[in-house]
DNA sequence: GCTTGTCAACTAAAAAGTTAGTTGTAAAAT
DNA sequence: ATTTTACAACTAACTTTTTAGTTGACAAGC
């Protein structure tokens, strides 16, 4: 039997990051963490404190992983919030630990690496507003929302509504670039 | 001791939703909802059969007053949106249901209720794309997706963010309304 | 007295977390 | 080069805590 503590480590994290995002931090069972990782249970607690702790781990990894693969540009936000839709849309564990992370960790410490993320955003969109690249009728942070809200669309949507829900994907993608882009127009 | 079975249910279903709504269905806690009601446990089980059917009913309730109290008008899509708005903000536990039912409940049963509400909306809309009342460049169901995001953006806003939320609630209400002003403009 | 509402105490099962002991590995000692 | 030693990786079984759900006794109203 080989043994490697990091391989260990990472069968653990991925088999905790898609726990977790099925079944949130109160849903999620080490039992079944341990056993989907093929990993003895008592691992994750030496490598991981708690079953808290261990949540953190995977969405810190998550979120700095999400964070770095899609560039946001100021000068083309309907082309970044196309990339942002392609990322959601990749890897729909992102979205769910992140809607798990506000309902279950309201109060929970703010990620420095989004933090500093934002701000920089925030820094770009007020110095586009002040050149007149775009409208001054929003608020930084207000663009921020309404594209961010604008790209989770079809995350949002009511079950109820499903059937209805375009399939092709081109088109969920165009509708939301096309929405930004009229959000963002000068009149 | 007064006994009175419909006030003891209501009591149950007050401190079961704002319990559902805190913690979702795997963290709520039967103890504690009988706690805060001040009705014993068992009481639970004698109304409502099981954790479970607590949470459905909670649910329906919920989503059956959250749909009288908000009429849609086909005529003036932003002002739905406010009054969506409005509704969100009064009554933030709807918003936290909804997000927990559609987490840990991804294969449940359609209500009639929504499915009805969402067909004659989306009928209404086709009606009025078809008369010219409003533009063609999305599908019923589009418009439908974009305007319920837009009316979330500060729901589903990241909590790093948080702070640079506009504190003004009628400044948040503005930013939706001209937002999907926008949406719905002709060029 | 019979039905229905209420309650405290109980049960069974599931879940998190722990422990005592085993095994592989790699470096030090021979 | 082999053996020894020390430690980290690992395991099975265990303990403790939590939690959904139950029961049987008692009380209130008809």
């Amino acid at each position: 039997m080989i043994r490697d503590a990091e391989r260990t480590k990472k069968l653990l994290l991925k088999a905790a990051t898609d726990e977790f995002a099925a079944y949130g931090i109160a849903g999620a069972r080490i039992d079944r963490i341990a056993a989907s990782a093929g990993v003895n249970k008592a691992m994750i607690y030496s490598y991981f404190e708690s079953k808290d702790n261990l949540f953190d781990t995977v969405f810190n990894a998550m979120t700095s992983a999400s964070l770095e693969q899609v560039v946001f540009d100021v000068a083309d936000l309907p082309g970044y919030a196309g990339r942002l839709f392609d990322s959601f849309e990749d890897n729909p564990d992102t979205v769910r630990l992140t809607t798990w992370y506000q309902l279950e960790r309201p109060h929970g410490t703010p990620l420095h690496a989004v933090v500093a993320s934002n701000a920089a955003k925030l820094h770009e969109l007020r110095g586009a507003i002040a050149a007149g690249t775009l409208p001054d009728r929003f608020e930084p942070v207000e663009f921020l929302a309404l594209v961010r809200a604008v790209v989770l669309s079809w995350s949002t949507t009511v079950p109820e509504l499903g059937p209805a829900v375009p399939k092709d994907r081109a088109r969920r993608r165009a509708v939301i670039v096309d929405a930004v882009r009229r959000l963002i127009a000068f009149d």
